[in-house]
DNA sequence: AATTTAATTGATAATGATTATCAATATCAA
DNA sequence: TTGATATTGATAATCATTATCAATTAAATT
């Protein structure tokens, strides 16, 4: 038996899993965990190795079947960058951060603004909607390479 | 030659080619019009048939590439879904719109918020960026999916 | 506890989207 | 016009994800 300090997480996995007819399984709570255990932005095959470090039988098509689940349930969410394989986040209490993305340098800061969180709220209740996450991006340019940019732009 | 409507965003995307070292083409150009003449969220293959409408003998792979510089130059930006093929949209001198999804069906709520829209101008300028663009996604269940789900929930 | 029913698993093949390759061609600066 | 270089379309290759399937496992029922 895994030992499992986020049971809060598990019973809300248990208990959507069930109402769905579905069943909780051993490599179900091996991905779970797994998953639970790091922070950031993990691609389906970081939650693989972090979860065969856990059960090594473990296979990948397990790990997007579950994953899956696993955001439909609310714990998890899609980072939604561009480009790569996808990657999720955590979604459950964790403060929602949202990203602030340099389309010249790539560099992504992560922010929380609480007057958006609260503006998201208001469209959630206005539309009728119990919410349940979001995603933010912003891209634009950093200051670097917004004055990388100016010498380069040739005048109007 | 074709007839453009559009010469802002062309010479737009003219410059930032030259910035880049890159050439305006015959191609480029069809796909620019195929995207700019069509609203909502385009897959690539949809850019495909419609730059095949003006150009019979445009290949795929010149669309791919073609869609990644004109997003690159902030003309579109991935609409982001969770799931199929990437899909575009227009970026500039539209509307800002967001998206709020229902999870439960899958229904897409597009909503404009300046409330939000002011907030985000306000991060953009505390962390010294030149603002391009933006992506949010609401997600939550819709009034119905609400009301469904509380049905088959057991009480706490 | 044994049985039954249906969901789940991991391995593999299959798919779908995107990217790399490459010889022929088109663009642009000089 | 010419020459250097970027671009093209077709094709193959890759990458991420999904479908398939026989063997296994979980949970409801006896």
């Amino acid at each position: 038996m895994i030992i499992n300090i986020n049971m809060n997480e598990r019973e809300i996995f248990t208990s959507f899993l069930k109402r769905k007819g579905l069943k909780m399984t051993q490599p179900r709570e091996t991905v779970l965990q797994a998953f639970l255990a790091h922070e950031g932005h993990l691609t389906t095959e970081d939650i693989l190795h972090a979860s065969r470090m856990i059960d090594a039988s473990i296979g990948q098509a397990t790990v997007f079947r579950t994953m899956k689940l696993i955001a439909e349930a609310g714990l998890a969410r899609d980072a939604c960058q561009d480009d790569g394989p996808r990657k999720y986040e955590h979604a459950y209490l964790h403060s929602h951060h949202d990203h602030l993305h340099c389309i010249g340098c790539g560099k992504v800061i992560e922010f929380f603004d609480p007057d958006i969180e609260q503006a998201q709220e208001a469209i959630f209740k206005q539309y009728g909607f119990t919410a349940i996450g979001h995603r933010m991006e912003l891209q634009g340019l950093c200051a670097e390479c917004s004055a990388q940019q100016d010498k380069t732009r040739t005048q109007p």
